[in-house]
DNA sequence: TTCATATGTAACCATTTGGTTGTACGTTAG
DNA sequence: CTAACGTACAACCAAATGGTTACATATGAA
């Protein structure tokens, strides 16, 4: 598995862009069907610009990619891009998982001397 | 297993509040030890004020807990927190792989009739 | 009690965000 | 070719963000 390196900045976007549930639910429905800006415009209570704004900025995080089809832009979600963001949070679990069997294996280990 | 509802203002709040390398220091950190806000603003090169503050967003999204001991407040992440923040990625995830699925299976299975 | 420490909060400021409307431009349909 | 469509972008606005300094409050030490 390739793992790319996100510095702060990229990972500042990922989830800077999913903290908007509009643009989540983008991220959701593209995922299962590449959508034009206009069909995604249609489906939100807001200006045209401002979906295309929200797809701006997913654009921006890699969370999305986009196509053109003639006069449209298809816009699809880029599963690569959630996916590193969910292992990103995978990690901090693991630091606390870690840190959870260091401190069972203090508590139980009572053979040698090595605490403090 | 319980899992929360999670609203999408809750949601708004769990990723807006990642989407800053301090506050993602300040959970990391405070996976493994617990820490004093004062000892947490030690590490930083801005204001007590501004890394309260940050302790103070991180706290409305749940992603930390503040607990008192003596005139300190020790910060500690919660955990469970992060955790239903990477099932959340995970889910779109899922998504996507069931379309995947869906695809393989639609171009693979020329046995069955069930093609539209 | 008094003082120092740790925290919280208010007021302020610059920048970013999330929305608007209006306009310009590229592409396709007729 | 021309008109309509789809997109992009600029200018504007209100509200939120991320920082500052200053002050107020709570707690522990002596």
């Amino acid at each position: 598995m390739v793992t790319y390196e996100l510095s702060d900045t990229d990972v500042d976007r990922i989830f800077q862009a999913l903290a908007d549930a509009t643009r989540r639910d983008i991220v959701s429905r593209t995922l299962t069907d590449e959508l034009s800006v206009t069909a995604l415009a249609g489906r939100y209570d807001m200006s045209f610009a401002a979906v295309q704004k929200h797809v701006a900025v997913l654009e921006r995080a890699t969370l999305v990619v986009k196509r053109r089809r003639g006069r449209e832009q298809m816009v699809q979600a880029n599963p690569e891009a959630v996916r590193r963001a969910a292992r990103l949070l995978d990690a901090y679990e693991k630091i606390w998982h870690d840190r959870a069997e260091r401190i069972g294996d203090l508590l139980s280990d009572t053979t040698k001397g090595t605490e403090q």
